[in-house]
RNA sequence: UGGCCCGUCGUCUAAUGGCAGGACACCGGUCUUUGGAACCGGCGGUGGUGGUUCGAAUCCACCCGGGCCAACCA
């Protein structure tokens, strides 16, 4: 398994001591819902996390700071669908309200040190004064009161004075920042509303923003992972806790992409219209994507955490297709789902030749293509068989009859024959119609009982599920499907969008016997069907309820096989994917050329100017660009063109590639460490042959992040490069040796793994051959052979 | 008309600057008393342009595309 990229940074923070070796993250939902299949990525992650790590630990946090949308219900229904998922959080079950006392002293230290300030504004006027993403906000009119004033109001607001909205307490920032959330967010609302845990204690309530990063950092967290959203958040988060000094070291927010499926919503807020509205049975409808509907609908909480460990952890925004979750549910059923016969549809069936009264029982595997125990352990059959009476009159699936088959149609026809799975082969001699033309009986005759092959007339195409009339078990069974049809449901109308048709249920289908008593909770696939889950709600001897939880997957359908022409239409279907594509990229390329392919657009005539300068100075075209925009590298090259006039252009291609990367990605380094006449040096040295890119790569490297010469790191750094002939050939004969496959792909045509050779030999030799060297005399060995 | 983030097979996800790999889906085959499962094989990708480098998915620049942000929600 490869780590993604949060477990990676995790376990460096563990080598580097950054969180005194403590792992300790936090699962924080708030309680106005049920958690659906999108936290239990996030439920994965937190607990995954810290159960991998030895005294790592994850909190179960209830966000509880809006008293309005907050119901003890649902943090029962979160505890109960945490553990079913799997996770436990020992000791560790906090609320955010249980800091509400904290939170306050907290605010209070921000006021006190003028950090914070009572806005009397009214909602609107706040609204209208923040500005927008274009255009800066203005400042309050009471921004500027003295912090004794705005102690005296907050300790007001505490005691309840003041109505909901004549006041909040604000953070005191920059109203023309960038970043919205800077903009003064507010900390603190009056809100007179009972809580669910405090009643009526508070008349004032924190917002998010307030309540988490410290909450986080009461709890001592050291990993506050968080979804894609959250990211302008985290400006805020950090700004918090430096100001009111929380001890280090601090939470660290991080982020990352939240699981979304096709033809779900994963919004606790969306949902809740759906189950106020009545258009589903409740929260833990089969159809709701709630850890509770799935639950009902017969998804194990091992199916869940495969789909979550198939989707993996990143930050790219992603959708995830509905297969991926079927085919984890479907992989999980299959080991654990004992197969049984249930027909939906019936058509009643008589067996010409078998004698009324004379039937007989027949095995069926409860595991088809299990590999048969062979310990003779104890068990074996009643675990591995299970038995099925036939008699005269028996059901088949409505479905698996067809007067007129159409092509492909391997089952029931008209004077064809089928197999009843497990117990004989029959041929269809007669039909029964009624008034209406509609067929409701079946005369067959029982050919072959049983065994292999198909007797007399060649082996039968198809085996068909059946029960047998007088001893099968009535049930009802719900078909489930998707609750939209549409792969991304439109958030503003979701009711109107519901797929119809998203539950059908089968009033009266038909079990064999041996279900008769299943109770509550109980997994089983329906042959030929999918897999099916005795309602836990519903479901009881004497009222037999199956909800359908999977279909199998389909292998056959008439439309495939109904000749050449449709697949060929799908394939013309698909088309206008990858034509528009295409389009894409032609607008591109098109745009490209108007602004004269590589060329860079230079929008504002300061910088053209500096571009022209730096050009006619002697830098590249490319490189130009970088430092006209960044005037630190500019300053830079305009101090260091003097010393070396002719490698102008090469001074300009170390700061625009090498520099700007290393300043970007160590921030140990820095550019006030490069004397310009180094750099001078440094591009002199390389020009000449002095030195090779690579060695002057390092030499740059070093004087960025450690300081020093260029003249004094050219005498201690160890710069030496294997360039011997003599040392390269024996390791590349060597390597080739041990790589044959290789060295045949590459002379079959697979130049691209000259690369593989070389980097092969970088990685023996400790970085320390001349990679030019090394890839000369490999193409030499590599190609010589090739002559033989 | 801003700030931040993100672009790798249809989808999800890997690759200290050194073989672009895996999974799902799809297609084909073997096997099969589930048109299932299993097994084997195939298809298919680094958004674009330029630059740096012996070597770029990876570094630099620009362009294109997508997401988030203007609740007294979280």
């Amino acid at each position: 398994m490869t780590m993604d990229f949060i477990r990676s940074m995790v376990r460096r923070d563990l080598k580097t001591g950054k969180h005194d070796g403590r792992v300790v993250t936090r699962f924080p939902p708030e309680p106005n819902g049920f958690l659906h299949i999108g936290h239990a990525k996030s439920l994965c992650l937190n607990f995954g996390i810290a159960s991998e790590h030895p005294g790592g630990r994850c909190h179960l946090r209830l966000d509880d700071t809006n008293p309005d949308t907050e119901k003890a219900e649902f943090v029962e229904a979160m505890k109960r669908d945490i553990r079913w998922l799997g996770f436990d959080w020992g000791e560790h079950l906090y609320h955010a309200s249980d800091y509400f006392e904290q939170l306050y002293r907290y605010a209070h230290l921000l006021v006190d040190r003028g950090l914070a300030y009572v806005d009397s504004s009214t909602e609107a006027e706040i609204r209208e004064r923040r500005g927008s993403i274009a255009e800066p906000g203005v400042d309050s009119p009471w921004r500027n009161r003295s912090p004794g004033e705005n102690r005296d109001l907050f300790l007001r607001m505490r005691a309840g004075e003041f109505p909901d909205g004549a006041h909040v307490l604000r953070a005191k920032i920059d109203m023309a920042h960038r970043n919205m959330v800077m903009r003064d967010p507010i900390l603190y609302r009056i809100r007179h509303a009972s809580h669910y845990r405090h009643g009526d204690d508070w008349p004032i309530y924190p917002m998010y923003d307030f309540a988490h990063c410290l909450s986080d950092s009461i709890e001592r967290v050291t990993h506050s992972l968080c979804t894609l959203e959250f990211e302008n958040n985290r400006e805020i988060y950090d700004w918090l806790l430096e100001k009111v000094d929380a001890p280090r070291p601090r939470p660290e927010q991080t982020e990352f992409a939240p699981l979304v499926l096709d033809h779900l919503i994963t919004s606790k807020s969306k949902l809740r219209p759906l189950v106020e509205g009545g258009h589903v049975r409740g929260w833990d409808d089969p159809r709701m994507p709630t850890l509770a509907g799935l639950r009902r609908r017969g998804v194990t909480p091992e199916a869940i955490r495969k789909l979550c460990e198939m989707v993996g952890v990143a930050r790219t925004q992603s959708r995830v297709e509905m297969a991926k979750l079927d085919f984890a549910i479907r992989d999980d059923l299959n080991e654990r789902a004992p197969r049984a016969f249930c027909v939906l549809d019936p058509l009643r069936v008589v067996l010409a030749n078998v004698p009324e009264g004379k039937g007989r029982m027949v095995r069926a595997p409860r595991f088809p293509g299990r590999t048969p125990r062979t310990d003779g352990g104890e068990g074996t059959d009643a675990e591995g068989e299970r038995a099925l009476p036939l008699g005269r009159v028996v059901y088949i699936e409505r479905d698996d009859f067809r007067e007129d088959p159409p092509p492909g149609f391997r089952r029931l026809a008209p004077g064809g024959r089928v197999r009843l799975k497990y117990a004989a082969v029959i041929r269809c001699e007669e039909m029964v119609k009624d008034e209406g033309g509609r067929v409701v009986e079946l005369r067959c005759r029982v050919e072959t009982e049983a065994g292999g092959g198909g007797g007399r007339g060649g082996p039968v195409r198809a085996a068909i599920h059946w029960v047998e009339a007088t001893s099968a078990a009535p049930a009802e069974v719900r078909l489930y499907d998707r609750l939209f049809a549409m792969p991304d449901p439109p958030l503003d109308d979701l009711a109107g969008a519901l797929a119809t048709g998203s539950e059908r249920v089968v009033a009266r289908a038909l079990l064999e016997p041996r279900l008769a008593a299943t109770g509550p909770g109980e997994h089983y696939q329906f042959e030929r069907l999918g897999y099916f889950f005795s309602d836990p709600e519903d479901c009881r001897e004497g009222r037999l309820v199956f909800n359908r939880t999977a279909t199998l997957r389909e292998g056959w359908s008439e439309e495939k096989s109904a000749g050449a022409g449709v697949p060929t239409e799908g394939e013309s279907a698909a088309k206008p994917t990858t034509a528009s594509s295409g389009g894409d990229g032609a607008r591109g390329v098109g745009r490209g050329r108007e602004t004269g392919g590589g060329d860079p657009e230079l929008p504002t005539g300061e910088e053209r100017e500096r571009y022209d300068e730096l050009v006619a100075l002697g830098a590249g075209g490319a490189t130009a660009i970088t430092l006209a925009r960044s005037p630190a590298l500019r300053e830079v090259f305009l101090a260091a063109r003097p010393v070396f006039p002719e490698g102008a252009e090469a001074i300009a291609g170390w700061l625009a590639n090498d520099v700007a990367r290393l300043l970007g990605s160590d921030e140990r380094s820095g550019l006030g460490r490069l004397a310009p006449k180094d750099l001078a040096g440094l591009a002199r040295a390389v020009a000449e042959d002095e030195l090779s890119h690579r060695q002057g790569r390092r030499l740059l490297e070093a004087i960025l992040t450690e300081g020093g010469t260029l003249a004094e790191l050219r005498a201690t750094l160890d710069l030496e490069e294997i360039g011997d002939e003599a040392v390269l050939a024996p390791m590349i004969r060597e390597l080739m040796e041990a790589f044959p496959g290789r060295v045949t792909a590459y002379r079959g045509g697979q130049r691209g793994l000259l690369g593989f050779f070389v980097g092969q030999v970088m990685q023996k030799t400790g970085g320390r051959a001349d990679p030019r060297k090394a890839s000369e005399v490999a193409a030499a060995l590599l190609g010589r052979a090739d002559e033989c």
